[in-house]
DNA sequence: ACAATTATCTGACTAAAGTCAGCTATCATG
DNA sequence: CATGATAGCTGACTTTAGTCAGATAATTGT
């Protein structure tokens, strides 16, 4: 149901398509640069979406939104180009790994580049009101992101949600003092996140995963939160605490009255979160080594 | 020169480039909806350029950066679907002027109606942030087109003038310690900022008022500089700077020997400026109320 | 083991965008 | 009135992007 609020103000609508006419005209101007390095556009995308890292097919293909034939013949030219190798993802071997080759790994860091030297001759020329400018650049890129990030059930198993699962595990063997291996850890078995027992959210902003949470449950009134992890991209929306009330009201619906938590100190931004949102901290209820808060809610 | 100031914090930067991913995102939807009428994006835009009131061909083909046999045969197509009719021009018969039929306007209404409709969506999912969020746009569109700001001379009583007025008007309310009311304040009548006596000068950025300044005479040699004003968006370029000169610059056009000013202490960036510009502090001049600072400046 | 699904590749297309050389008509200038 | 510049037109291209219908191989579910 559109137009329940007062209508928009024809001015505010100017002003919105003056910010469309200059965003356009500079993101053609970053097309138009990104054009001097003797390739099409199309291939230029695909090996910036390959990235420093290397990633599957079909991930660069959603992002992109391309038909798996361009995305193949896309691929090709990078091939011969000398810029990537193409090998068949082990774990799945339809899939195909892309990584960047040396040469390849130059091109991105050029592209790289032009993208940032465009960015520091905005910054440079600004002096002062630079910090102000960022500040306004952040608040529409939320704005804009907001309304896509949806959040979704998903298998745990699912390739999804795999993939936010592996970024997380990464991310904490990066920011936990003494590193993480997923086996050392209580790790959930998918069963427990899948209904009946429990569930497995994911946000995804435009079809890409960008965050996940695991509801784990034994069948019981008493479940646990595991896995709740935002992409760096996606971070200072907002997202972790709609992640966190989806849980909280999917746990409701599967008749679980009390959400239980365990958590490290290192990740203050949850931990932050947890006590804003109506979490109680109580002694430790499991001997998770990689724990030192534990958390308790009751849904009522 | 570039690299002159202190590098760029590349996390600065990166806050650029996910803005710049939201918004081509943001452009390419826009774009997508465009395809929906049924005819390639380059005639859609092509329409667009025309506008309601036409334009001759060179000033579409600059703007859209077409080349010229690429623009004549989008212009071909346009005619043959009945949405433009071409003349040449009556004053160089070798340019031609392209104007929308009624079809036409129908169409471009429709154009314009898909853009207006994003700007609703994007607006009515805002809320109470909806100030919040058009200011950050209104900021950042003027620092992507900062070298795109024109001068212009315009009718005082033209509604961007008036608009640019009672911002100002609003905005010394707010910074006077005893408020603002225009009655009170030697307000000039409009005549005399018109030519030949004066003048009333906006900066426009991309068709929207940013700033104004008026020129103030009675058909003599000495003139006043009166309504001097940025909007905040538009602030921190240099732009008041611009301004001032385009007015010296038409005083001198129109036979003026001497400016004068007065301004209010509250004022303290535009005192500056005067001082920086060759301004001199002299005695009071007249009674405006409101004044505490008289300057004079010789245009020889 | 079997069918269904999935990821990718290939060949054969089309549409859109863009380039380029040469043409004509008009205009500005000496 | 010749000269050169300018604006636009046309025909003959190329490149880029994108679509679609199979083919193939690997995986998943039963």
């Amino acid at each position: 149901m559109p137009n329940t609020g007062p209508a928009p103000d024809p001015a505010d609508i100017a002003r919105i398509r003056r910010f469309n006419r200059a965003v356009t005209r500079e993101a053609g101007a970053l097309d138009a640069s990104f054009l001097g390095r003797g390739r099409p556009l199309g291939a230029a995308r695909a090996l910036c979406a390959i990235g420093r890292d290397g990633r599957d097919v079909s991930a660069v293909r959603a992002e992109l939104g391309l038909d798996s034939g361009l995305m193949s013949r896309l691929l090709r030219g990078l091939e011969a180009e000398g810029l990537v190798t193409l090998a068949p993802d082990p774990a799945d071997r339809r899939r195909r790994l892309a990584r960047p080759t040396a040469a390849g790994l130059r091109e991105i860091a050029a592209y790289d580049r032009l993208s940032d030297r465009r960015a520091e001759a905005l910054l440079s020329g600004l002096g002062r009101t630079a910090p102000a400018l960022l500040a306004a650049m952040d608040l529409v890129a939320t704005a804009l992101l907001h309304d896509r990030t949806e959040i979704a059930e998903a298998d745990p198993a699912a390739p999804a949600a795999r993939a936010c699962l592996a970024a997380y595990y990464a991310e904490l063997a990066r920011r936990f003092e003494a590193g993480f291996d997923v086996t050392l850890s209580r790790d959930p078995a998918a069963p427990d996140m899948r209904p009946p027992r429990g569930s497995f959210l994911l946000a995804l902003s435009d079809g890409q995963p960008v965050g996940c949470v695991g509801l784990k449950g034994d069948g019981g009134p008493v479940a646990e939160i595991k896995r709740l992890w935002i992409a760096p991209s996606a971070r200072g929306q907002g997202l972790a605490r709609r992640l966190m009330a989806a849980a909280e009201a999917r746990a409701r619906a599967l008749g679980i009255t009390t959400l239980r938590l365990d958590t490290n100190r290192a990740l203050a931004e949850a931990i932050a979160l947890y006590r804003r949102t109506g979490w109680a901290e109580v002694p430790a209820f499991n001997d998770e080594p990689y724990a030192q808060h534990w958390f308790e809610k009751g849904l009522d």
